[in-house]
DNA sequence: ACAAAGGTAGGATAACTTTCGTACGAAACA
DNA sequence: TGTTTCGTACGAAAGTTATCCTACCTTTGT
């Protein structure tokens, strides 16, 4: 019996990994060949590498695929904003105490956010408002 | 001659590494033994793992320690800011491609961000806004 | 003075992550 | 049909991080 975890939430993705997971949230579900040819434009990794990594992330349940074919085609198990929304929990939580406020405290005197940002945000808490 | 790291910045602390500076953020300069009681209050870690830890730390530069006495005291290097800045970006950079904007917007519709930590948010940009 | 307690140093080991070599089957094509 | 190309599977190896054992020194208290 095959076993892939099934909490209600995956694990957390490693470095390579979410490597990985960028390119399938970009461009849809894929085979090995195409995410390898698209992590080889930032470096240079061995297309076994790539296969391997994915086939371990089937079995943690990060992946999913579709073997019906002979080119298995890989697909995230969760969506995109809630991977990211664990994560950012995670990090608010360990970093800020679990402070939201604390956190884009920082980021507004941090010299990488720009002006446009700035503007960006506030009109999305004006959203909010109403 | 020893040689410590010495680029603008600190190498990325690991997960372990980092519960320690957060114990050194909260307490100040502290001895291991200190650090290590701290952390046993979280989880079970024997002395001598932390006393590793944080020598191996000092030696990649992200500590610095006072031996002068038996009981040397160890110290970040960086200010808490600055570090937990330099992993916010990279946060933003890998998650959000740079976006701060994108990050508050999804921190926005994330459940655990209360109310008053909205409030709170808006208030930040207000004051900026002078 | 000596035993007990508590400190540092350093290496071994374990756990996890990442990378890749080798084997082998299926498809494409000359 | 045979050879080359492209795919998966599997295991080994390398790299990184985390944990702890052992040795040995210093301080403390009897």
């Amino acid at each position: 019996m095959e076993e892939k975890k099934s909490i209600n939430s995956i694990p957390e993705p490693t470095r390579a990994e979410l490597e990985i997971l960028q390119v399938l949230w970009e461009f849809g579900p894929s085979t090995v060949r195409f995410v390898n040819d698209e992590l080889n434009k930032q470096r240079e990794v061995n297309y076994t590498s790539t296969l391997k990594q994915m086939q371990i992330m089937d079995e943690k349940g990060i992946l999913s695929r579709d073997a019906s074919q002979m080119k298995h085609i890989y697909a995230p198990v969760q969506a995109e904003l809630k991977t990211k929304g664990q994560l950012l929990d995670k990090f608010v939580d360990t970093l800020y105490k679990g402070s939201a406020a604390n956190l884009v405290m920082q980021l507004l005197d941090n010299d990488k956010t720009t002006k446009e940002e700035l503007e960006e945000i506030k009109r999305l808490l004006d959203e909010l408002e109403k």
